[in-house]
RNA sequence: GCCGGCGUGGCGGAACUGGUAGACGCCCGGGACUUAAAAUCCCGUGGGUAGCGAUACCCGUACCGGUUCGAUUCCGGUCGCCGGCACCA
């Protein structure tokens, strides 16, 4: 709290602090509580023992989007993969609306194509292999299902449950074990990044059969097969995949193609091609077809039917954080798990002495009896509450529904008031919350959508982002660099206008940009000048060319603001200047309009010389509140133009004409133009090209 | 490997729908003011060749090629950088 509203006010940045709340106050979480029991209510918060991300520093799980990159968002320290009894949010089932719902909103490219690649979808087959010998049938997914005929052996991965339940009948069972073990203990890193060379043990004693060939095929565990997608298991097709195909080599399994083309003694082949030896499928030509063909042919005989899958997993949503909103959740032995009665809400973080979590993998709130002991709203009967708390994003994914209606404590916000302000008009915010707040905001608020609760299915109707400030060497600051640059310094060296005019000529807005303090100083001097216009100012009658130069500022201006190119309106501001200054004078109108124009940027110096030049005779008429300049169209048309005049393409003189210089008229200018005459002499012409108030070009041979 | 974006002076960056590349600012050089310095103001400033000079010409938007009267802009290829995803079956 301290610093931030300080840096707030310095640089004069324009808040109605009447909607201010916190997420982590109670009767703002209140809501988030309340949003999580609808969840509840609606089937998407489930629990369920998997393999999950984990922090061993912060001894905390997490959410893939938290752990991107296999390191922990908070401490960036490795996460580990552990099989851990989780509560998790069902985001997977709002994946096709996700994607769906990028149709509709105005965000870049980029954004979503980031939220694409993050959700993952990929279409395919899930199809059952029989094991033999038994009554299993094991489950993989494959987007290629015509080429189940080229199937020579399967793989699962380590951690598959399918080997503990055949543990007896697994001959080298030590050596599976022992492998096991060994991928335990890589890291993620280690096992995706650097053990690129394909390991794995063939299961003794236990075989797959191939459903469509009835052929049996061994049956291996290797690490190269996750078991966080997909079903953990994969039929290998070694000639068409270039892991299956590594991996048949190391192990000497049998390679047979069914796509005719590239070169198998090589590689893999997985283009497109004629089908062989595929039994019913031999012929065909097209992928699409043989798929088509093959989920046919697979739903008859139920083996196999059309399935999708997400790279994107559920949300893993319990924290064993003390700061948190507390999960509304009552464990009671004889009910199971129970919601919180929604009259009780909120349900109060209780004060503790100790926030560390426990080395049991519990949260701080598991210390206090009293929090942790209740009675089961359901039966009445000793329960005990949930004590792990919501992660940093569940009071974030629906603030901007609270800002509509900030104080209510009847609803999260009124529906009218939501009606009236939703969705919201543009959001922008770094790209490193694309696969994390974007996403998770974007799955409540669909939600929510859903249960009739808001009018919109989206929330944000754009998206932008700006580009990161550099240090001055061009690194990302960072305090162990020493290169991180205080705007309060700035403030106070060079003044807040200063520092608000340089962050937005520095450059691209989207683009990353090095801090640059003699840049800074470059700004300083130029509202400097401008602050000297008004010695300056006079009753003379405005030139004409500076007219229609104004009127071009204020297009310029307004039009680069609203497309956040806040570089090149400052530009144009600082070429108008320099007129005024040339010109040695401006008008009290004139002077007028270019405060306004540059107030956004330079808030403070710009109210000052408003009131300097009696624009605010009664303290109240601010030139904050006053009306954005407007331009007429006509005035910002140029009359005349300087225009190139190319011989064949090469520019040779240059020309002043009327914007609607007859073309004849044009021709005969240009070519008198000595430069030019000189290389028409002697030519042919053989083409002559004008375009009005751009260019002239004279062909000759 | 896949997806997205980018590559322009010494630097940050401009350039409409294909129409005089380098706006604007910084740095730098020269000059004015000053006893002097800082600040300020004025002039110059992509590279090269010729000329005392006005000026003229050549080269130039990562590289190679194409389309076009004309390409930073469009197309094909190559290289490099940034971001995202990644043994994803």
């Amino acid at each position: 709290m301290p610093s931030r509203p300080i840096r707030i006010r310095t640089t004069s940045q324009s808040f109605d602090w009447d909607r201010e709340f916190a997420t982590s106050r109670k009767d703002y979480y209140h809501w988030t509580q309340w949003i999580f029991e609808k969840l509840f209510e609606h089937g998407l918060v489930f629990r369920s023992k998997t393999l999950v991300n984990y922090c061993p520093h912060c001894k905390v799980v997490l959410s893939n989007e938290d752990s991107q990159g296999g390191q922990c968002d908070i401490c960036h320290s490795d996460v580990v993969q552990l099989s851990k009894d989780v509560w998790f949010l069902r985001i997977t089932q709002y994946a096709d609306k996700l994607l769906e719902g990028l149709n509709h909103v105005d965000y870049p490219e980029s954004i979503k194509q980031q939220e694409i690649s993050w959700i993952g979808k990929s279409t395919g087959a899930f199809v059952d292999f029989p094991l033999d010998e038994t009554d299993e049938k094991l489950e993989i997914y494959t987007t290629r299902c015509d080429t189940l005929y080229g199937v020579t052996f399967m793989v699962v991965a380590p951690e598959h449950p399918v080997l503990d339940k055949y543990k007896d009948r697994i001959k080298n069972w030590g050596d599976v074990e022992a492998y096991r073990l060994g991928c335990a203990k890589k890291t993620e890193f280690e096992r995706t990044q650097l053990a690129k060379d394909k390991t794995g043990v063939k299961i003794e004693g236990l075989a797959a059969v191939n459903p469509i060939t009835g052929k049996k095929i061994p049956l291996f565990i290797a690490d190269y097969v996750m078991m966080g997608y997909g079903t953990g298991a994969i039929m290998a097709v070694p000639a068409h995949d270039q892991r299956d195909y590594e991996f048949a080599r190391k192990f000497g399994m049998d390679i047979v193609q069914v796509i005719k083309g590239g070169n198998i003694k090589k590689e893999a082949y997985s283009g497109d091609g004629e089908m062989i030896n595929s039994g019913f499928l031999n012929g065909l030509t097209n992928k699409k077809d043989s798929i088509e063909k093959m989920l046919q042919y697979l739903a008859e005989k139920g083996i196999g039917h059309k399935g999708v899958q997400y790279k994107m997993k559920d949300w893993a949503f319990n924290r064993q954080r003390y700061w948190g909103e507390p999960i509304p959740l009552i464990h009671c032995p004889k009910c199971g798990t129970v919601l919180v009665p929604e009259n009780e809400l909120p349900l109060e973080l209780p004060p503790v002495k100790n926030f560390e979590p426990g080395t049991d993998g519990q949260s701080p709130l598991a210390k206090i009896p009293e929090f942790v002991n209740c009675t089961c709203p359901k039966c009445g009967g000793p329960a005990k509450r949930e004590t792990d708390t919501m992660p940093q994003w569940a009071g974030s994914s629906w603030y901007f529904l609270r800002f509509c209606d900030p104080h209510n404590d009847k609803v999260f916000a009124d529906r009218k008031k939501l009606e009236y302000w939703m969705p919201v008009d543009h959001y922008n915010g770094g790209m490193e919350h694309v696969t994390r707040h974007l996403l998770y905001s974007r799955f409540w608020h669909h939600f929510l959508y859903d249960i009739g609760e808001v009018n919109t299915p989206e929330p944000y109707a754009k998206r932008t982002y700006q580009g990161m400030i550099l240090g001055a060497d061009g690194e990302k600051m960072s305090k162990s660099k020493g290169n991180v640059i205080d705007p309060v310094d700035i403030v106070n060296e060079y003044g807040a206008d200063t520092l608000r005019t340089y962050v937005m000529f520095m450059g691209d807005y989207a683009s990353a940009a090095p801090w640059s303090d003699e840049s800074v100083k470059g700004c300083r001097r130029f509202l400097d000048r401008v602050a000297g216009l008004t010695d300056i100012m006079t009753a003379q009658k405005e030139d004409p060319q500076i007219e229609a130069d104004l009127h071009k500022t204020i297009k310029k201006v307004s039009d680069d603001i609203e497309n956040m190119k806040f570089n090149t309106a400052i530009a144009a501001l600082m070429t108008l200047l320099n007129e005024f200054t040339k010109a040695g004078s401006i008008t009290r109108a004139d002077l007028i309009t270019y405060i306004k124009l540059l107030s956004p940027f330079a808030p403070h110096i710009t109210e000052e010389m408003w009131q300097y030049i009696g624009m605010n005779p009664d303290g109240k008429t601010f030139l904050t509140v006053s009306e954005w300049p407007s331009y007429d169209e006509d005035k910002t048309r140029d009359v005349e133009k300087e225009i190139g005049v190319q011989v064949n393409g090469k520019v040779r003189a240059s020309i002043r004409l009327a914007v609607d210089c007859p073309r004849e008229e044009a021709l005969s200018r240009g070519k008198a133009e000595p430069n030019v005459a000189r290389y028409l002499e002697g030519k042919t012409i053989v083409k002559e090209i004008y375009v009005p108030g751009r260019i002239l070009n004279i062909v000759v041979k």
